[in-house]
DNA sequence: AAAAAGCACAACCGCGATCCT
DNA sequence: AAGGATCGCGGTTGTGCTTTT
């Protein structure tokens, strides 16, 4: 049975050979592809334009790596999943000469499984059983592991207070920082406003902290990318800094971090229990390396505003679930705030095979 | 040495989105 | 506006190589 864009014709499936892969190659470098139902006709091939298409992409286009995957593009896969789930074209965007595919295999073959070692749903990025989370307690890295997330973070306080800048840091490379302001404005859109309002009418955006900005940014991310069966329960979706649903926890020691893959391995007690209580705000670690300009003036007037958050949120209000339901936020936003920075390095933004989709 | 199991990766399939007529 | 063609994506399966028994 062939594919329905071409079950007239007599197909070939299954490998190529180096004599297909040739003709294809020579077909598309010199007239390109154009219309790839037409491709396998004029190249000369007992292919359907599906499967010209998908060994073009996945495996003969000149500009992908191959090759084994680097810590680093490791490190960016697992980050980027956190937030996105299994968006593989999105994730492999992220990745220059990386395929979907690829990233898919490697993610299936590879980091699932190590994650998995580490104690961590791979679906979620969040803590399995507790008998896994003690056992991966005593493991040697556990403690004062570096973080090694691709992101750091700083927010700073604009004029506006309402706008807190949020800047995402490329690692290790303080003298190239590519700093990406991202409003809080921009998620302030009318579509979704009104369900980041509380029963008073105040947007959730407005009287929260700065670290609660923070906080709710990459909930926001996290939810409107969209995970799918997100509902905003600790073991339903991606969700950085571990937030469990909204801002009850946003600052994390971070000691409490105990896996190499920077800020998903984290101790359920220090994230969520007593351990907050202890931490000391003056570090100003948190999860993902967050330094903040806070303005205590502000910060004060916020409690009893958050307060009123919160209660809303523990009596079943699922904000994340609104977000994501009744929410028409356009995440290539987050894309486009991302993407042209050259965040990742190796990164030509005027790639339109890397870029384009 | 041979069969079985495990693994990585290539390729296929089905579906939703978009484009085109 | 409707319907067919095409594209792009994510999940799944198939294949061949390596390791284990």
């Amino acid at each position: 049975m062939g594919h329905h864009c071409c079950s007239k014709q007599k197909v070939k499936r299954g490998l190529w050979s180096p004599e297909e892969d040739e003709k294809l190659i020579r077909h598309i470098t010199t007239h390109g592809h154009g219309c790839w139902s037409s491709v396998p006709k004029l190249a000369g091939l007992q292919r359907c334009g599906k499967s010209c298409r998908l060994r073009w992409i996945n495996y003969l286009r000149p500009d992908l790596k191959r090759g084994t995957f680097t810590e680093q593009e490791e490190r960016i896969i697992i980050d980027v999943h956190r937030i996105l789930g299994n968006r593989w074209a999105q994730i492999a965007k992220h990745l220059p000469g990386r395929t979907d595919n690829e990233v898919k295999n490697f993610w299936n073959s590879c980091i699932k499984k190590k994650l998995i070692a580490q104690g961590l749903d791979p679906n979620t990025h969040n803590l399995l059983s507790s008998s896994n989370r003690t056992a991966n307690k005593v493991l040697p890295h556990t403690h004062h592991q570096q973080n090694t997330s691709v992101f750091s973070i700083t927010t700073s306080q604009t004029n506006d207070m309402k706008t807190p800048l949020v800047t995402l840091v490329p690692p290790s490379d303080t003298n190239s920082i590519n700093h990406i302001p991202i409003s809080l404005h921009e998620y302030q859109s009318p579509s979704f406003a009104p369900t980041t309002r509380n029963q008073s009418g105040h947007s959730l955006m407005e009287f929260a902290n700065s670290t609660d900005h923070l906080s709710h940014t990459f909930l926001m991310l996290s939810r409107q990318y969209g995970t799918k069966g997100c509902t905003g329960s600790e073991t339903d979706g991606p969700m950085p800094f571990g937030t469990r649903s909204s801002m009850e926890t946003t600052t994390v020691p971070s000691s409490s971090m105990n896996n190499v893959y920077g800020f998903g391995c984290i101790d359920e007690n220090s994230m969520w229990g007593s351990d907050l209580e202890h931490f000391d705000p003056t570090r100003g670690e948190m999860v993902m390396q967050i330094q903040e300009q806070q303005h205590p003036q502000q910060e004060k007037g916020c409690e009893g505003e958050a307060d009123k958050v919160n209660e809303s949120i523990s009596s079943g209000q699922n904000m994340g679930t609104s977000l994501m339901e009744s929410s028409n936020f356009d995440f290539e936003f987050v894309e486009s705030a991302l993407l042209p920075c050259g965040m990742y390095c190796n990164v030509n933004p005027m790639d339109p095979l890397a870029w384009d989709c």
